[in-house]
DNA sequence: GATAGTTTCATACAAGTGTTTGAAATGCAA
DNA sequence: TTGCATTTCAAACACTTGTATGAAACTATC
């Protein structure tokens, strides 16, 4: 058909727009200029604003959220049904990092477009991202599996904590970059990203790698 | 002057609207009905509705941050011109957290008031997060006087862990809540702030407390 | 008690918003 | 081609927004 042309064209457009100057700043007359299509196709083919924003948000959460799952899979299933806690970590804040930070960021609509949404907060994305509860709620399950030892309670405040530096990070890559006067390196992702599970993993076992240090084995020991 | 009523009393009902229903739901109509003054009242006062805005954040935050720097003040003093590391960081974020946490932020409009302006992000209160630059600066310098063999970009990181942590635990706090089906609580400000500070010393110095060890004297070892 | 300065007020303004409408154009099957 | 459904389009709608205006009310000083 002809109209998925005008449809993405349109998601494509507001993405970009939204990604570049946030979604405060952007009507629904600048995407459709922007998209060359009529101001009415909006509503006609996503029913309202809203709508189109949960759309080009929950179709990139979804890819997020399903790289999550698979890395963790692959994790659990390389350790027989129970995964290493670090292996888990990784999962849980590598793909948001890699899909947000690095070199390609400048580059790609789709990362900038994340990284605005994590730093506005509008409406819609709020909803979606209430019901990110449910997709957390497998990597406590795995964390269970891996440290069954800990308290349920120390289990959700290191997934949590595992978060907070990864969203953190992508929050306030640019204030980051100017404390610490460049010193902080925001295009090592992979070294963001091991930053964040050797910190997430000392919270939790008490042991493993510190900030800084090289990660010899590109993996902290695991305290059980 | 009379006017210093009409000033003030646009400034609190502002705060808890903005504070209960966000900055995007409320519109200066909202305001002046709550305050009981006229329209024309806030240009006249303010110059314009960010200027509100703007006062209202830079009030707040200017406290919260004068109380930070009376900490670490009386931290460095306590140790001689050098502060432990974790009560740095407990100066960091102790009085955010204090402020926007626990059962005073039921009640408490300004507290309320300063969890909603950490969520949404209007371009007013970014402005002002972005001097805050300076402030942690502070911080920062009194971390390379603890651990002055720690390299530069591992305290920056360290810092901004920190600040991860604190913020994220306030900005979802209802989602952790639910995620963790009320086992995290949040209600124990003094112990989420003790968390926090061990795990942010443990990441710099590779020892401490761990996540979920009671402390048992209410502070972690310094790794120096 | 007149004057000057401040503060309040009702009202209007100008611009921008998302959404709707109904007709025109297009695509496609019979 | 005819007929029917889908898609596009220009225009208008209905409403809200922050801000500006100029007169009125108030306050304090001389």
């Amino acid at each position: 058909m002809a109209s998925d042309q005008t449809r993405s064209a349109i998601l494509s457009a507001a993405e970009r727009l939204y990604a570049d100057r946030g979604f405060g700043d952007v009507t629904l007359r600048d995407i459709v200029a922007a998209a060359n299509v009529n101001l009415a196709a909006v509503n006609y083919h996503f029913g309202s604003k809203d709508e189109l924003i949960a759309e080009l948000f929950v179709s990139r959460s979804l890819a997020t959220n399903r790289e999550r799952l698979n890395e963790l899979k692959a994790a659990e299933e390389a350790g027989g049904g129970r995964a290493d806690i670090d292996a888990i970590f990784r999962a849980l804040v590598g793909p948001t990092l890699r899909g947000c930070l690095g070199p390609s960021s400048e580059g790609s609509t789709a990362a900038r477009f994340m990284i605005r949404a994590s730093i506005e907060s509008v409406p819609p994305i709020r909803r979606i991202k209430n019901r990110e509860v449910d997709h957390l709620r497998k990597f406590a399950a795995a964390m269970r599996r891996s440290l069954p030892g800990r308290a349920e309670a120390d289990l959700y405040w290191g997934l949590h904590f595992a978060l907070a530096m990864a969203h953190h990070t992508i929050r306030e890559r640019e204030r980051l970059t100017k404390l610490s006067e460049g010193l902080c390196d925001l295009d090592d992702v992979q070294g963001i990203v091991e930053r964040v599970v050797a910190v997430s993993v000392m919270a939790l076992t008490g042991s493993g790698t510190r900030i800084g240090e090289k990660p010899g084995s590109q993996r902290a020991r695991q305290g059980s």
